[in-house]
DNA sequence: GCGTATTGACTGCCTGATAG
DNA sequence: CTATCAGGCAGTCAATACGC
């Protein structure tokens, strides 16, 4: 088996028809008839089923195309090392939470590019699960995530240090009162969303009533309406308390601190587009 | 003697035609 | 739409020739 027979096993897996994943890899349908059971004999078992109008896998398909799937990433690697060269270039594709997207990574970023003008530098925002997911499937080289993640397969480089305060909108009611409010976070997952849920718990407020919302504007939107609180980083509500549209309040200290950390693969291959990103974090830790 | 170039047989991959 | 087959082509390998 080679890394040829693989790579056309994978286009008739991924267009469930051999002429069509034969169009796409420039070969002749014939020959990638001829390849995939000249595979099949080698493994001596099917790896498709023929149907009227193409192919499907079978279970051992399945299995082979997730082997075929990490030795195609390590083959991506292995040729990314062997173009390793001081001056950055490729993709770099970075994720990171609404709030840590938002206020710290624009001067970040741009800095970067300026520097590097070759990376092709994406920004993917997401929930925290999603973002573990993301990173788990090697969809991002790395991930700006808030608290400790803890997981084996992860590296972790602390980068900001934030103060979580409780936003709710400009009031005269007491902190304590405003507890009783329905709270406005991110999906399931949200690191501040844990945090909040344990201080009332800690406080014997409940039950909490709790609305998800998708970005961090509907969030200070939503509170600076009325319709609850929430727990954000002092620096992302910055402008809309200077603007009068929020008030902060601040919290308890054991609650009040929130590391974001950049997260990425201890596996991962580390480019040089890649090191020089982390290393002013790496400085600073 | 050693390293390099050339040659020919062999092997495997690819193609086009065609059958089912 | 897939499978099979014959033929062409390119790459590999061992044997041989050549130059230093």
């Amino acid at each position: 088996m080679e890394s040829g027979d693989l790579k056309i096993f994978q286009a008739v897996a991924r267009e469930g028809n051999i002429t069509k994943a034969a169009a796409s890899l420039g070969y002749v349908q014939s020959n990638v008839t001829a390849r995939i059971r000249q595979l099949e004999s080698e493994l001596n078992t099917p790896l498709f089923y023929r149907l009227s109008r193409g192919v499907a896998l079978t279970s051992a398909g399945s299995n082979l195309l997730k082997y075929a799937d990490q030795i195609t990433r390590l083959l991506d690697e292995a040729v990314k090392s062997t173009q390793f060269s001081e001056e950055p270039s490729g993709a770099l594709r970075i994720g990171s939470s609404e709030t840590t997207a938002a206020v710290h990574l624009p001067g970040i970023m741009l800095d970067y590019h300026r520097r590097y003008p070759n990376v092709k530098l994406s920004l993917i925002t997401g929930h925290r699960a999603d973002l573990v997911r993301a990173l788990n499937e090697y969809e991002l080289d790395g991930a700006f995530i808030s608290g400790p993640l803890d997981y084996p397969d992860f590296d972790e480089i602390r980068a900001f240090d934030e103060e979580l305060v409780l936003i709710s909108e400009p009031t005269e009611a007491a902190l304590r009162d405003l507890l009783t409010k329905p709270l406005l976070f991110f999906g399931k997952g949200c690191y501040h969303r844990k945090r909040l849920e344990q201080w009332l718990h800690e406080e014997n407020v409940g039950p909490m009533n709790i609305m998800e919302f998708g970005t961090l504007e509907a969030i200070m939107g939503g509170v600076a309406a009325g319709l609850g609180i929430s727990l954000l980083t002092r620096s992302s509500v910055k402008d809309w308390v200077d603007a009068g549209k929020l008030q902060a309040f601040q919290i308890p200290k054991r609650y009040r601190s929130s590391k974001v950390h950049f997260v990425f693969r201890r596996d991962l291959f580390r480019t040089s587009a890649f090191n020089h990103f982390i290393e002013p974090f790496e400085k600073t830790e």
